[in-house]
DNA sequence: ATACGACTTGAAGTAAGGTTTAAGTCAAAC
DNA sequence: GTTTGACTTAAACCTTACTTCAAGTCGTAT
């Protein structure tokens, strides 16, 4: 089978004017033109467009798609550098996952910051010391007070300590 | 204890001029100055200076982060609309966390692709319906046809269905 | 007193990743 | 046969998030 661009553009959730930029910026070398000079994707190409986007959500930047894609078409010479910058990438890719799980460690710290205080009707606990308030979900009581957060997850595991 | 902004540059791993650009976008509406113009931060600064490198590491947009905290700065009347936004703000990162993990499952199956294609020395044994070849780490026996990629999922379990 | 480093501003420049526009081609429908 | 919709290109434009520049100020050390 054979699709135009606005077939693919659709099927994998873009634009035709998002693919012709991707094929300007060289990530697309291996689709094929009719006579009339318009581009003809092969069933094959949704192999190299799944790579494409897998790399693109990654948060690849496009140039460094391109060279991928290019070592894709140097046959299996390269199968083994393929296989090194996946490795790579991958190893890239869990180091966000932990640097995003911190993020919302915090973000539920505040959270909570934000529960009692709305509880309380006032942000001045977290400032005012030894302050004791009970937590409206759990109903455990805390002892808290907000210093610099120089380490978020110190300051978790303070926030959590019963009295 | 006051701060100048190169101290807090430092402290923030970051640099002057990047904070001068958020104080200009409306994000350092609490900075004081001293007589000469120069900002001094306070020592609670740093507290909203966590809150910007959190929302900002979560990807969150400049003009954004400066909604919030000029929220912040409105008292205790908005803490109901900050918990609301950070509840948000806190799905919307568990979202793209969801996400990284199905681009690593994406990854992690090419990996295994190029690692038994540098195995055979070829990457045609991939698309050879019904090869056989075994797994160099694990030894074991698979059978396995590269068709369209539709469910990547169904097909990493495809790969690993032992013989 | 003058040199130095750190600060101030507005404005221009940069890079990434598209998006839009203008001018034109092509194949099928009416 | 001409209109319609999808395609083609190059080039201009846009947004985000800085980064750099130019010109000037301030406080301290020599």
């Amino acid at each position: 089978m054979k699709y135009s661009i606005g077939e693919v553009a659709e099927r994998m959730g873009t634009n035709t004017s998002t693919l012709r930029y991707y094929d300007k910026q060289g990530l697309l070398p291996f689709v094929d033109r009719n006579a009339a000079g318009r581009r003809e994707f092969k069933d094959n190409d949704f192999n190299f467009l799944e790579v494409i986007n897998c790399l693109k959500k990654s948060g690849v930047p496009v140039k460094d798609i391109g060279k991928f894609i290019n070592l894709c078409l140097q046959g299996d010479e390269t199968l083994r550098e393929r296989y090194d910058y996946l490795d790579q990438e991958e190893r890239v890719l869990e180091e966000k996952v932990t640097e995003m799980q911190k993020q919302l460690d915090f973000l539920r710290f505040k959270k909570w910051y934000y529960k009692t205080s709305v509880e309380a009707g006032t942000e001045d606990i977290h400032f005012t010391k030894g302050t004791k308030f009970v937590d409206p979900e759990t109903h455990q009581q805390y002892r808290y007070e907000l210093k610099n957060t120089k380490d978020i997850h110190q300051l978790i595991n303070l926030a959590v300590d019963e009295i």
